[in-house]
DNA sequence: GTCGGAATGCGACTCCGTATCATCAGATCG
DNA sequence: CGATCTGATGATACGGAGTCGCATTCCGAC
């Protein structure tokens, strides 16, 4: 079980209290995307409010990342790489793969350059099915 | 104010109702994306229940797209080109854009294939300002 | 015109997330 | 080490978004 970097809560002037660790704990011990409710569930002594308001604050920090399904939910996961990328949804068995391309974002900078737009963010999301799953069948 | 075929409703076996038609309409008068609740506003005949389930089933059919805000938040459109598309959404005046690239969807077909993916779908939302509000300003 | 079944409308309900507010506890400083 | 100040917590109420159940309506096929 990896740890997570606590440094970022520090540095920023936000206070580490036992609810935000035993959050980060969590975290760092799933194993798959999981819902706040799961989340919450697992920290049967912590106030529900209280994580969703860490989750937003991870969030802000880019240490977790939102999961957006097809059907509308929402997912999170530890950001692993700390930076932009997209995700590879199972719609099958829910894993989420992240990915980044170079040539991805180019082509999106590319769109927005050739409409005018000032380019701010992105999201892309791919849904189908991962490659254990095709084996599975 | 263009019109809205009908013939999609009726070809898979729906019925066109006096709601649907009210709908239909109401969509193909809007100028902007629009929320269900805005759309419900403006049809105060019809159940709110009944928008819902149109706009789910206008969906199903392709005939509007759904449109998911940077802030979660999210808006319905006309679906103009009636295929696969992305989004350019202006986070200042809230106008969306819509526009394809074969570029794009290659680039993710790519990525799907390097990773042993099987595609089933994907999104890609652009957000910034859009040419208007950035000569406003 | 009749009739069967799909669609509607109403209201209650669930779900997810947020606001309120009194209480608690990190961090800092003496 | 203990006081203090301020941000964080937790319980609960609240709000918006979307769904469900069911009696009634009405489309459209015959």
């Amino acid at each position: 079980m990896s740890t997570i970097p606590t440094g970022p809560l520090e540095e920023t002037g936000y206070r580490l209290t036992a609810p935000r660790r035993a959050v980060l704990e969590a975290i760092a011990g799933a194993t798959r995307p999981f819902t706040i409710e799961e989340l919450s569930d697992r920290l049967p002594n912590i106030g529900r409010a209280t994580v969703f308001r860490t989750i937003k604050l991870l969030h802000e920090l880019d240490i977790v990342c939102r999961v957006p399904l097809e059907d509308g939910g929402i997912r999170y996961e530890r950001s692993r790489s700390g930076h932009h990328h997209h995700h590879l949804i199972c719609s099958e068995c829910g894993s989420v793969t992240e990915f980044s391309d170079p040539a991805l974002d180019e082509v999106i900078e590319q769109n927005a350059t050739t409409a005018s737009f000032e380019l701010d963010g992105h999201s892309a999301e791919l849904y189908g099915r991962c490659a254990s799953c095709q084996a599975a069948s």
